[in-house]
Formats: C-alpha cells, sequence, structure tokens
DNA sequence: CGTGAATACCGCCAGT
DNA sequence: ATACTGGCGGTATTCA
C-alpha cells in the first residue's frame, strides 16, 4: 500500500518507481544505519563518520555496503535527502531554503541539482505540482 | 553554468 | 587455496 501510494505521489516528475527507504530498509545489515540516517539527514553524513559509527574502516565500509545494497553510501544518502524533501515541499508554507537545510542540503543550489540529478524537476516545479 | 577544493570511490596488494 | 581486510594512491564526483 505504502509503495502505490508513494508511486503516486512522485509519478508526474521523477523516474523512481518508489520509495528508496522502503527498497534500502529490506533486509541487509544496513537496515539500523538506514534508520538512523532518515532521522539525522543534518548530521555528519561523511563516509569517515558513517564507518566509524559502524564499526569499521572506511575501505570495508565502503566494500560492505556497495555489496549489500547494490549502491555506493552517497548515492542512496542523495536519495534519501530528496525523498525528505519532497515530502516537505508539500506543505507550500515552508521556505525552499529551509527545506534545503532540513533536509541535510549544504545550501539550496545543492539540493536543486540534486533534484536535477534524481527527480528531474527543481524543487519548484514540484512544489508547484503537489502542494497544497 | 564553470571552477577550485573537498569527498567519494575503487583498483591494487600485502597481510591475516 | 579461498575469503577478507584495510592502507595507499589516483580518478571520478560532488560541493559551495
Amino acid at each position: 500500500v505504502a509503495r502505490q501510494l508513494v508511486v503516486f505521489l512522485k509519478r508526474p516528475g521523477g523516474q523512481a518507481q518508489f520509495s528508496t527507504m522502503l527498497s534500502l530498509q529490506r533486509g541487509d545489515a544496513f537496515d539500523d544505519l538506514h534508520a538512523w540516517i532518515g532521522e539525522n539527514l543534518g548530521a555528519d553524513l561523511s563516509i569517515p563518520h558513517l564507518a566509524a559509527k559502524a564499526g569499521m574502516t572506511d575501505r570495508t565500509f565502503l566494500r560492505r555496503y556497495k555489496q549489500a545494497t547494490g549502491c555506493s553510501p552517497a548515492k542512496a544518502i542523495e536519495r534519501l535527502r530528496v525523498e525528505a524533501a519532497q515530502r516537505r515541499l508539500c506543505d507550500a508554507r515552508e521556505p525552499i531554503k529551509r527545506v534545503a537545510a532540513r533536509c541535510g542540503f549544504g545550501s539550496e543550489e545543492t539540493m536543486r541539482r540534486s533534484f536535477a540529478r534524481i527527480a528531474r524537476v527543481s524543487p519548484q516545479d514540484y512544489r508547484a505540482r503537489f502542494s497544497r
């Protein structure tokens, strides 16, 4: 049910068919980490920090993460951020700049570029279509 | 939209 | 011999 709802939510502008959170949180040993990241998008999510948090060296963390999830940490985090931002953009009252900050983007510009890469729509366009 | 600086990522390889 | 690990150095990406 969750998937269908998300698919509907993203259809008009994006490519992804369902939530990253859903596809990422299935089975692997990184479930805990993913959950934590989802609620701490503003924290230090650098490889060195995440690796330490997971009790691994950078090299091993990178290797195992990709092995288990199929994609790199940075890619996954970027997707998580964009999805979080999309949810927030649905509320037309929150300034885009603040959405960017709350989702962990270093700047509005950074968020814009991530949207272009992943959702293929600008934050403004996304909001124009889904905010209420 | 381009750019220098910073990071992420990965091949290689010796060591367990 | 197979399976991992993790430091190093360089390339590729991303950030601001």
